[in-house]
DNA sequence: GATGAATGAGAGTTCATTCAT
DNA sequence: CATGAATGAACTCTCATTCAT
């Protein structure tokens, strides 16, 4: 809110140049790469001047943090699905899966998303992955205690380091099924070690 | 070895100025973060002329990876070096404890300097904590079966991602015994789920 | 037209700067010889800023290649307007003539962007000349077979050749007059020589 | 003489060095262009310091013009015994051929190093050949009256140019045989027509 | 609101040359 | 004589951002 210098528009055109602007910079960087991801470029790619960029993003990271907050968005509705969709069948695997599929683009970009949002916006964003995370979590038959702060931390950024790493690291060539396995295995441990 | 393109100097004055670039370098980063990290600073606060520090570096990433190539270092060294001492009593702890304390600098830079390692040097690098991580965890009683790519991953990474996940929130002061414990835990937990 | 990186622009104000930068370079190019034509100091002499610069010209050579453009360009123009005048008259000497005057700035400039042109765009240009130059050639009465492809060459370079390293070196004072009038022989007599 | 600030040694190693540090230039400049050609890469090329270097040339350009002195005279050499052979037969077809062929490395090299000769040493250069080559014209059946300071010129750098204009356009693909019979041809009618 | 020309600090890098050892 | 570490002026080019129109 306060950290958006201008105005997210509401209506007709002025949306529409405002998605424009954040649809061409996601594409940009999904495609190629942050290094290419400069105003100018998204400002051409997106079909308008780069004054008229600088109307609706108080500056480049304001780009990036409302691309980091739609992606993080994107897989807490994905969690939030996947609960309330079958609330007694929701355990580790959903959410799991969740991170690995949510939200567009390639795992590298998905990852620069994330670790965009949380350079750029801080503490706050982990917040965010706490709440809609725990929520779920919380109603799993294994997690009865009150958790820590640090418990809690684990709980919610073991799989998304994990995979960050992962994305991090393409010449490890992981397979993805066996990955989530794995970070399935990893986490419904720490859950029951914690009781 | 041969990924710096400039020579390595093994006498005297030279391997000074080397080192001397190397330390400013890293005093800069750990001062004043990797913006203010440029070629033309970091010669002036080594005392040396910029040409000289292209002489020992072929560019600026260079710099980075040799940093980030004796933060890996010393990490091996002190995993090593607890292990050696009481082998019977290696433990995770141990591991997590060197992966925690070891090298030097604040967190935050700790991790840059494995980021860093990590973008120039890729897969290398991350076989290289794999040998150090592998070899410590292979001699714990419960660590029988052969592993698979993906196991190996989580068990040397898991620790790292979540240390580095936590460096980049310092908001959230996570006290570090508790993080410590937790992080035991959960491998503790999740090799015993391996067997 | 798709070796200019950066937009040709059409309208008042930034034409007026694509100009300004081109004049300056000539003007540099002109008085102070090629070693002081930098970037820096072409946006400095042209009022602009470096960033200016470089929204117009991709690199350093564009501006030359622009400037050798407009060279070779002043010269055909300068034969095509001989020949029309007097298309019975069109001689090798007034071509010659054109070669020797067409252009603005010094000898050594006006060689310095022949050459530049060739070094930066190639082939092509050669061809330019060959057209306008052989356009004019055959129309002379002693040049009725096909040339090959060498004969061209010699026709459309020997005069430019010999300008070009006449102005090499100014330390031979040659005469421009008489230069112009052995220009003339060298090239009557080898068309003759042709028949 | 003056030229070259440094001595020009006559015995053992230091001739061995000198001529080292000559043909390692030589070697770059046929083999890796002008641009890779700077002082740091010819000493160590030649195997020698970057100071031995500086010891035996006053600077990178005394360098170039002794590589251009010695292309130089490999050519009037090339005259001399052509003529001296034949002194009967010595015609311009002699004397365009030892300029096609004289000297070492690729016609572009060539050109280079002719060009840097009299950049650097400026006219005494084309005094040189134009002795050499006089000295050959003149003993030519249609070479009978003095020339005018244009005349010789024009007769002593017409084919160089020519040739040069050729190597600096290899796209152009001409046929050195048929070339070799045109500049014959050229310079053949022009003396012709000076009588 | 929209435009896009203009800005300019600053980054990385090269290379001829010097001089203490 | 030879070494090679050190120098630093100079250069090209990028890109986030501003502001007059």
């Amino acid at each position: 809110m306060t950290e958006n210098k201008r105005r997210i528009p509401t209506q007709g055109r002025a949306l529409a140049t405002y998605e424009a602007i954040l649809e061409a910079s996601f594409q940009i960087l999904d495609q190629e790469g942050e290094l290419r991801l400069n105003t100018n470029y998204i400002a051409e790619r997106a079909g308008v001047s780069i004054g008229t960029l600088y109307q609706y993003f108080a500056d480049r990271d304001a780009i990036l943090a409302e691309l980091g907050h739609r992606h993080a968005e994107a897989i807490r509705n994905r969690i939030a699905a996947i609960v309330s969709e079958s609330p007694d069948n929701s355990d580790i695997r959903a959410i799991v899966r969740a991170l690995m599929d949510g939200g567009r683009g390639k795992p590298e970009t998905r990852m620069l998303l994330s670790e965009t949002l949380i350079r750029v916006r801080g503490e706050s964003v982990i917040g965010d992955h706490h709440l809609a995370f725990l929520q779920s979590v919380s109603k799993l038959p294994g997690a009865r205690r009150a958790l820590t702060h640090e418990q809690a931390f684990i709980l919610t950024q073991a799989a998304i380091s994990l995979l960050r790493a992962a994305a991090a690291a393409p010449k490890l060539k992981l397979d993805r099924i066996r990955l989530e396995d794995e970070l399935v295995r990893l986490m419904e441990s720490y859950l029951a070690a914690l009781n």
